[in-house]
DNA sequence: AAACTCCCCTGATCGC
DNA sequence: TGCGATCAGGGGAGTT
């Protein structure tokens, strides 16, 4: 689900209720997510602390806390960061709970339990398994046209697929690559090396698009929601994800799907090429 | 290096 | 109305 104009936006509305803020307690379901969580490293971490910032890496999110660790979670299909008080009955799939001493409660709630909640001391954050691997945020100064490019150039594999990988840029997910290829006019088989020429138009592409989505709250298909609880708007303003054989907003020709990689690609094939 | 298949899990939707 | 198949915005492991 949440790609990451979604996570930005879960980010942003953590912030201001949750900086500053104390933790006096964590709890768990049992459960495993994508892993097991480790229930005493997250009371090592959190039991005591204070939180000093709320941040964002590509699709994860990360609280980075007084004790010198950071929490750092991954949302998967269906994870979603809600605030409720103490007393307010439990959503069902609520697999993490963190108490503040403010007394409401900071929730993890993962229906399909696909989501990632870990943490490590500060210092080791940045070598973990989870973000050592991941490419340039796209949103980030280190996202540059020429990056982008040499990175296209090194790679064989349809353009569809490079842009899902996380080790080349992180934070796109299915439906932003979908947009920010109409968007470039770039066919999503197209190999990677063989669109070098269109580096900049798609870089731009997905600068766009991500930031567009971020003005729009993110994308809310069904269960997205920030920390406000609110969804996003987003939907309304897709030009190829979900709308497989409805007329394309620029041409009026048919939008197709394929499937590649696994997934569904939604694409104009009169505007891309 | 990259493509495949299968896997994790729940819930919504669709066709019969 | 019920029921199974299919699909969903995520990633990873193991195999060719």
């Amino acid at each position: 689900m949440p790609e990451l104009p979604e996570v930005e936006m879960v980010v942003r509305t953590l912030r201001p209720r949750l900086v500053g803020q104390n933790i006096t307690a964590v709890e768990t379901s049992g459960l495993a997510l994508r892993r097991p969580i480790d229930l005493k490293m997250l009371k090592r971490a959190c039991v005591g602390a204070r939180v000093d910032a709320v941040r964002r890496i590509g699709k994860y999110w990360l609280i980075d806390l007084s004790t010198e660790h950071v929490l750092l979670g991954h949302l998967g299909m269906t994870g979603r960061l809600v605030f409720a008080d103490a007393d307010a009955p439990r959503a069902a799939h609520t697999h993490a709970v963190f108490r503040l001493a403010r007394g409401d409660e900071l929730r993890y709630v993962d229906p399909r339990r696909f989501g990632v909640l870990r943490a490590y001391a500060a210092a080791d954050a940045a070598q973990s398994a989870e973000l050592a691997v991941l490419g340039v945020d796209p949103l980030e100064r280190g996202f540059t046209v020429r990056y982008f490019a040499d990175s296209l150039a090194a790679s064989r594999r349809d353009i569809k697929a490079f842009l899902m990988d996380q080790s080349r840029v992180a934070g796109l997910g299915n439906i932003y690559v979908c947009e920010a290829l109409f968007r470039a006019g770039i066919a999503p088989t197209r190999r990677s090396d063989r669109v070098a020429k269109k580096a900049e138009a798609l870089h731009a592409a997905v600068v766009t698009v991500l930031k567009e989505s971020i003005e729009n709250r993110g994308t809310s298909f069904s269960d997205y929601v920030d920390a406000d609880g609110q969804s996003g708007g987003n939907q309304r303003s897709l030009w190829v994800y979900g709308r497989e054989d409805d007329p394309c907003r620029r041409c009026a020709g048919r939008i197709k799907r394929r499937v590649q990689a696994g997934r569904s690609t939604f694409f104009c094939p009169r505007c891309q090429k």
